[in-house]
DNA sequence: GAGTGGTCTAGACCACATT
DNA sequence: ATGTGGTCTAGACCACTCT
């Protein structure tokens, strides 16, 4: 059999969407109307194949990615549940300071006060899980917005896992992105406060009254050791976190 | 052939692990070591395949799972690469207020101050996307731990898309809570900012004197629209975000 | 024992990009 | 034309839970 002119296409309305995301096109409908409420049980696999005429796998992996996106539970042995919504995540994503700078259209620019290696003390010590008195690394860099001040990153380091962390060049790239070239799979832990300046960080922030500070405290995991701790302090009158 | 005895399992010392998550490793370990740098291209499902004598949907599953965990890009017709590390997620999970407080071992209680209906201002308007006049609801509540307030809650509602908001039952349950099990499938926006507090602030956080205070603001959306917004303060001497 | 979900295979067809 | 990834199937075996 010759093929001739190709026929042109049939309109279709419907976006030919893969068979598994119109399942849980489906599921994720019959969620949000209420019709299958928080616990509620969904068929099994196998009814689903039936009333569907898709084959087991193209289900499974539907309900397994609904699973993982923590819409429903799967209890092996006993069936599918609607997940509890409770559990609806309320997430924030923290963006480098040169992302945030050039999203808002402004010129970035970095300040480096020092960047130098230390003897830890207790505090340095115990931020980045070495013992007091190895040596670290430690940068204290003002970034700028326009040339204002804009964030105070007074930055850890630890010397024996990334010992050319002096010598990178801070004005192409910051320290976020240094450390992310140099390790694969960073993990980052994240604590949130809110504080008045103090005279340090009105001097560097070039603050001339007290002012309300975000203060981001960042630890920075390579499998089980950490790289890297940061202070971070915005100036609340600034910036914003969103 | 019949079956007798079982054999005596091999003694393994080796976790059984699926075989998709032992294919995930396997493309973990060189990742991390830097076997495999960024933009580094893998071999082929097919090469995988021969290689570790694994079938196609199994390799598949795997370098799926990689690529949505943000590990891998994959361009159908060219191949599969090692993703870009910048991407590292740096993420914040906003824990609810009856969480936060249980988890510190401390007993939680939530003083109502108002929960009526409003006639919206232009302000209250903007917040819940609604027109000015429309009438919404509010609530102000304080959030305690130990009867010491923690948080103050002032959250506008729609009143069309919720209108038993006002007859819910506050003690049981977060503001929160009562969002998420009447609506599936809510999700969040959020900014953070530091503020000092002012004359309301410190009156209903029981504050002294100006204190440096964290302000979450969250809107809630379903779907396409806004169900609420709350401006959540905490002050900065007795939390941080975490 | 019957029903559930979890995994795995071998093979197939397709869309896409490169040569 | 070849090689890549994306999807889908039919059937299989397993581990688990409930009755």
């Amino acid at each position: 059999m010759t093929k001739k002119t190709p026929l042109p296409k049939p309109v279709s309305y419907a976006p030919p969407k893969p068979l598994y995301e119109r399942v849980k096109s489906h599921v994720l409908k019959r969620i949000s109307s209420g019709e299958w409420p928080a616990y509620c049980r969904l068929p099994s696999e196998h009814t689903l194949v039936k009333d569907m005429g898709i084959s087991r796998m193209t289900i499974h992996r539907a309900l397994r990615e609904l699973t993982q996106a923590g819409f429903l539970e799967r209890i092996q042995g006993v069936g599918t549940f609607v997940a509890s919504l409770k559990t609806a995540p309320k997430n924030l994503e923290l963006k480098d300071i040169d992302q945030i700078v050039h999203s808002r259209g402004s010129k970035y620019s970095c300040k480096i006060h020092f960047l130098q290696a230390e003897l830890a003390d207790a505090d340095a010590a115990k931020l980045i899980a070495v013992s007091e008195g190895d040596q670290v690394f430690r940068s204290y860099f003002v970034h700028c917005e326009n040339d204002v001040p804009l964030m105070l990153e007074d930055r850890h380091v630890n010397a024996a896992l990334f010992p050319e962390y002096l010598r990178m060049d801070f004005h192409d790239a910051t320290a976020e992105n240094c450390l992310s070239t140099r390790f694969a799979l960073l993990s980052h832990e994240h604590s949130i406060q809110a504080k008045i300046s103090d005279a340090e960080v009105s001097h560097f922030l070039a603050l001339d009254t007290a002012t309300a500070c975000l203060v981001i405290n960042r630890r920075t995991w390579f499998g089980e050791r950490i790289v890297s701790t940061a202070r971070m302090v915005y100036p609340g009158n600034r910036y914003q976190l969103n």
